[in-house]
DNA sequence: CAAGCGCCGTACTGTACGGTACGGTACGGC
DNA sequence: GCCGTACCGTACCGTACAGTACGGCGCTTG
């Protein structure tokens, strides 16, 4: 398999997937296009079409057909970028806005085409394969967040606007606050997916739930 | 396809899965077995050896692969019960010891090794297939669990021990305060699943922080 | 007991697809 | 101008598997 590999990628934040050329990367998006409307059942052969490049530098390339679905999460990976929370000046009401934007971003992805595609096929081969496209998507999604969104919280907690004793739990109540049954709803082929307002709603919803629980005095 | 076509079953309670006969079912246990340690990828001949029936059969009985993947996820569905709430005597305690043993033996069936299966499996099948998988699953999961849930809310609203506008957005809430990150992460293939313990601990905490948004007075 | 039927086991077919091999071309280095 | 490298296109191979066909057997029914 030609792709490095990105080993201890957990703890980096400057993500891989810029490791490819721009030649790959168009056999990447490639792929992504084809998973938007195939789902995970297209051949080596659609995408070197697709691609207009031979199987034989699929192969070459990224080793075998999970080797391409690998290199095409980690390339969806490294183009997503979260918003980055600024730290100073935190009131309860900055926080509370800034929470809501991050949750609505995320949302936003989430719901997103290429998101639910990506999830799909990570939900498929993480009991069959040992690939580790699950891993990935989940360190790249769920942990991605996680990661981003704790130093916010600690900061506020210090800052005496909230008040918890884990962290990660204060994070996993947002994030159920935040994703509900959206994220399961869609991956089951749900197509009642909240559009742009109602994201905003549900996010500045999560937001304030969150600081009812959580915050300090009024 | 020989089983019934089972429209409308969204409103009915009585679920189907009980018109397989005994000889069916086993051969649907069969196929929940091989789901648990294969994931999707068995084929018709495993199952067949499993079961000791022949291909022939499975093809007389179930038409084809997806329409005995879908008779599976019902009679699944159909072995599941979940607990019914008693609706008499409500005040804040009971309520909220109530809504904590509803969120454990929700928890319970979404880390079980068989939910998470059907699952799996749904959602591969919900992009690629117009097979009704991810729609049942839902149905039998997420929809279920809101159609037993909704009915406690109101009541206890109508008590006066709840205050919420829309019966739908209080239940999700609650969804999210109960699932958080569980499901995903399990689907995903992450193996660090809350025990019993845990389970019962995040019940209680959920039923807490929902009574925490949606009490009325103390 | 004969006829019919439902089911088991197994052999068979067609095909889709992962993976490989190879000839042909463009290009950069020497 | 020659060679090596990288890539495209296509043909090819092996296999796995969905779906079918069929012979045999035991059970039920008349």
């Amino acid at each position: 398999m030609a792709v490095a590999a990105a080993a201890g990628q957990r703890e980096r934040e400057h993500v891989q997937g810029e490791e490819f050329s721009p030649r790959q990367r168009e056999v990447l998006d490639a792929v992504l296009s084809l998973m938007l409307d195939e789902g995970e059942s297209f051949s080596m052969a659609a995408v070197a079409a697709k691609a207009s490049c031979s199987k034989e530098t699929l192969y070459n390339w990224f080793g075998d057909r999970d080797g391409l679905l690998t290199a095409t999460v980690q390339w969806q990976a490294s183009k997503v970028r979260l918003p980055v929370l600024a730290r100073e000046g935190l009131d309860r009401a900055t926080l509370q806005a800034r929470l809501a934007d991050f949750a609505e971003s995320w949302l936003t992805v989430l719901t997103g085409e290429v998101s639910i595609a990506l999830n799909s096929l990570a939900v498929a081969h993480a009991k069959s394969a040992r690939s580790p496209l699950g891993k990935t998507v989940l360190d790249n999604g769920r942990f991605a967040i996680g990661r981003r969104l704790k130093p916010v919280l600690e900061m506020a907690r210090e800052a005496g606007l909230i008040s918890f004793d884990d962290t990660e739990e204060a994070f996993r109540t947002f994030f159920g606050l935040v994703v509900r049954d959206v994220q399961i709803r869609a991956l089951l082929g749900d197509r009642t997916l909240p559009g742009a307002a109602q994201i905003r709603d549900e996010a500045e919803r999560a937001a304030q739930q969150f600081l009812t629980l959580y915050g300090v005095g009024e």
